[in-house]
Formats: C-alpha cells, sequence, structure tokens
RNA sequence: GGUAGGGUAUCCAAGUGGCUAAAGGAUGCGGACUGUAAAUCCGCCCGCUCCGGCGUUCGAGGGUUCGAAUCCCUCCCCUACCA
C-alpha cells in the first residue's frame, strides 16, 4: 500500500496531502501532534480513536508528539455548548495530566513520544503577544465554525475565550512545527487554524485529519465525558466489559473497527454470527487491552454466570453483621443496605424494595420494613441487575 | 450607556397568591419482555418517616399575607439587541 494511502486509512477528513507527500520525500520523520485537554481525570474510548492513529503513525517510524493542554485546561473548553464549565486549578490539571500520561501510554508507544505540556510556552506569552496572534483571525472567519454560527444565530452566548481557542490550539502547531496534526471530527477547524498559522509563519502548513467520533454509550450522541455516556480507560475490568455490552448492536461495528482497527472483512465475517456473541467478543478484546489478557475472559465468564446463569458474581461487597448489628438477632434491611453507602439515600433502597428489585439468596423481598435475620452462615442479597452484598453472621 | 428577556429539581422547561414537592420532556433507576443490546410496556425519580406525617426547595436577603416559586423592596448573576 502506497505510504499515502495508509496515512489516510481510516481519516474522515484528510487535508493537505500534497504538503505530506512533499515532506515524506525528504525521507525525515513527519512531527504528528495530537493534543488533549487534562479536564478530567479519564481519558475515555472516544480518545482511543485518535491514540490508535497516533501509534500506527509512531509503527511507520514517525515521531509522535502528545500535548497536554495544561494551560489550555485552566481557560475551559469551548466546544460543545455549556459555557459554564468550571474552570481547574492547577493542582487539579496537574493532577489530571498525570493521569492522562498513564493511560496514553497503554496505547502509545512511550518510548517514542514527545510529551509537552502547552503552559511551556503559554506560560511565558504576554497580553501583547496575546494580541499580536489574535490579529491573525476575522471574526468572520470564526463565525464560519459550524457551531459558531448556529449558536450565534440561534443567538446563544459566545464568549471571546471561545474565538481565542482555535488560536490557542493552533498556535501549539506553530511551536512545536507539526505536520500533521490528528483529531476527533469537530476539532477541523480548530486544526486548521493552525494550518494557517503556521502558513502565515512562512511555514508549510500542517496536514490536517480528522477520524471519526466514537458514539457514545447512549448510542445517539458522541461519546464524551460530559455526556456521561463514556467508557474509560480506567474503569475496572468489570465495567469496562460491563459497559461494552450495553452497547446498542448497530454501533458495536464501530466499535470493532475504530477502536480494534478491524478491517472490514473481518467485520463482515462478525456480523454473520449472534451479536452477543460478537459483543462478548468485542468487549473480551478491549478489556484484555487494558486490563491484560486474562481479564476479558474472566469477566466474560463472570458476565455469563451472573446474566445468563442466575448465578453470584465472585466479588461481591461484604457486609458483616457484627460490625453493623453488633449482637442483634435481625436488622432492618434498608438500614443494612445503606451501610455500603452505594445508594443515595434510604428512601431510594426503599423504592428498589417495593419495586421489586431486592432478592435474598435469589427470593424476592419486597417488604421496605422487613428485618433480616442474622445469618447462619451468609446470605446473598441482591439489589437490581448488578449490586451484590454479601452478608455474613 | 440604552432596550428587551432571563435565573425553577441532574439537564431542558411549564407554572405569575392556596388544589404545588412544584406540569411536561430528556437523562437515570427498577420491573416485564429479551441477548443486562435496541424497540416497546409499566413503575419510580428532594430528604427523613413509627407511612399518620415531618423537614427543606424555585438566584440571595428582607417584606406584605392566614398562606408566596408566584406580589413589593434591595442586591447578585446571565443573555440578546441597539449604540
Amino acid at each position: 500500500m502506497e505510504i499515502i494511502e495508509q496515512i489516510r486509512q481510516g481519516t474522515e477528513t484528510f487535508i493537505g496531502e500534497d504538503e505530506i507527500t512533499s515532506r515524506l520525500k525528504e525521507s525525515k520523520p513527519l512531527r504528528v501532534k495530537l493534543g488533549v485537554d487534562p479536564t478530567r481525570p479519564d481519558l475515555t474510548f472516544g480518545h482511543m480513536v485518535v491514540f490508535n492513529k497516533l501509534r500506527q503513525f509512531q509503527a511507520m517510524g514517525h515521531q509522535a508528539v502528545l500535548i497536554i493542554g495544561d494551560y489550555t485546561a485552566m481557560i475551559g473548553d469551548p466546544s460543545g455548548r455549556s459555557s459554564t464549565r468550571p474552570v481547574l486549578t492547577q493542582d487539579e490539571v496537574n493532577e489530571n495530566a498525570q493521569s492522562y500520561l498513564e493511560q496514553a501510554f497503554k496505547i502509545l508507544d512511550k518510548e517514542k513520544t514527545e510529551v509537552r505540556f502547552n503552559s511551556e510556552w503559554f506560560g511565558k506569552m504576554s497580553f501583547g503577544d496575546t494580541l499580536a496572534l489574535s490579529r491573525k483571525m476575522t471574526v468572520a472567519r470564526m463565525l464560519e465554525r459550524d457551531d459558531f454560527s448556529k449558536r450565534y444565530k440561534e443567538n446563544e452566548p459566545i464568549s471571546i475565550v471561545e474565538f481565542l481557542y482555535p488560536l490557542i490550539q493552533g498556535y501549539d502547531s506553530v511551536v512545536l512545527n507539526a505536520d500533521i496534526e490528528l483529531g476527533g471530527s469537530d476539532q477541523l477547524f480548530n486544526m486548521l487554524v493552525g494550518r494557517s498559522l503556521q502558513k502565515e509563519e512562512g511555514a508549510l502548513g500542517q496536514a490536517v485529519a480528522t477520524l471519526p467520533l466514537l458514539v457514545g454509550l447512549d448510542g445517539v450522541r458522541k461519546m464524551s465525558k460530559s455526556y456521561d455516556n463514556y467508557i474509560s480507560f480506567n474503569d475496572p475490568p468489570k465495567d469496562m466489559f460491563g459497559k461494552i455490552m450495553s452497547v446498542n448492536d448497530d454501533v458495536m461495528w464501530d466499535y470493532y473497527s475504530l477502536l480494534l482497527e478491524l478491517p472490514d472483512a473481518e467485520i463482515k465475517a462478525l456480523k454473520k454470527i449472534h451479536p452477543m456473541e460478537a459483543k462478548k467478543q468485542l468487549a473480551s478484546n478491549l478489556t484484555d487491552k487494558f486490563h491484560g489478557v486474562e481479564a476479558g475472559p474472566h469477566e466474560r465468564q463472570q458476565f455469563e454466570a451472573v446474566f445468563a446463569k442466575n448465578q453470584n458474581p465472585d466479588e461481591m461487597t461484604e457486609i458483616a453483621w457484627a460490625l453493623q448489628s453488633g449482637d442483634d438477632l435481625e436488622k432492618s434491611l434498608v438500614d443494612l443496605l445503606n451501610t455500603t453507602g452505594q445508594f443515595d439515600s434510604k428512601g431510594e433502597i426503599r423504592r428498589l424494595m417495593k419495586q421489586g428489585a431486592v432478592k435474598i439468596d435469589g427470593v424476592r423481598f419486597d417488604d421496605p420494613n422487613g428485618k433480616l435475620s442474622k445469618p447462619e452462615n451468609e446470605v446473598v442479597v441482591q439489589c437490581g441487575k448488578r449490586k451484590f452484598f454479601r452478608v455474613a453472621g
């Protein structure tokens, strides 16, 4: 396959092919930029799509440049309409950044990644520098951006910081001499700003490659921390497996191609088997990637035990009778469950009981005032589909 | 600086003196059906409760009233438009 083809593989938009071709002729490694803002502690599977692509570049011998937008994170991310995003403190940002790096190297080759924090240069910039930079952009151009023009037309607020944001991101590219930048398709505009800023400096503009946005757990919106429809790199194996199993059948194939990077032919073959089986394989493979090769099969086995065979999982939260109730021979189940801290309120537990969600050793227990006798050995209390507690006497 | 419109529960949003813990939607949770998928149907969704109630809530504070998210005063905040 031609190199340029390989590069274009899987991208949604690819701009600047000529520049890339001419740079490749110099047979120097390309500097491939990817930026992430450490606004939350976790990377999500949405990030994984672009990280995968970056790793492909590493495999081809190019230089990955990972930018941690520690400076930008403190300003607040504009894309997305919620204008009031909490501004993070330096400490929070640093913590998140550290955590991001650990997670990022579950995908990327650490040895071959140049990590840069953008406070390195923005921290030194004066207001005058900022003004000089903002001179290079016009309002009209800003309004070309889809979400801006839409919000503008609908009389929704757009702050100046939001206008600045693309410039900031673009300036990263100038500083780092990026040859190509990767991002989700919602990043297209911002990345193009980088390209034109570089050109203004008399450099060759970076190429821009966008990757498809991964659909989140709701099956509709893009996977995003702010929609709370995400799977994170740090999810415990059980949750990771479970969340993947709850993904809509239709979007499962996206996960196969974007996350596992499976070629179309193999996906086509998978479509012939039972969707649930295909999904179990997906969940198992992805869980392996983050938790080691033992993890996937183990979670699969647990999953099948609990949900197909109605058995109890191996690991359950323990409720020690003696600790909670001393020598009492019986105890209100509501109170007992409340001590686990896994419920918002006693009212919630009562509700769950009334609704038939609570089972003791598999037998429905729906009296909110009911008491549980001190168990001889132990009993298993199940609340809803996935909460299990072991009560020991 | 001027004009207009706002701030209601996790989010969107109705409500302009009592029948309002507050319509409707979304999200979420539980149940049924299943493949813990989707779709569909039913229920729940401020806290505590001896299930009789009790307590707190509608930007903040004060006031009027038997009674206020709803009226008055002061303050804080947001947005658009015009300049």
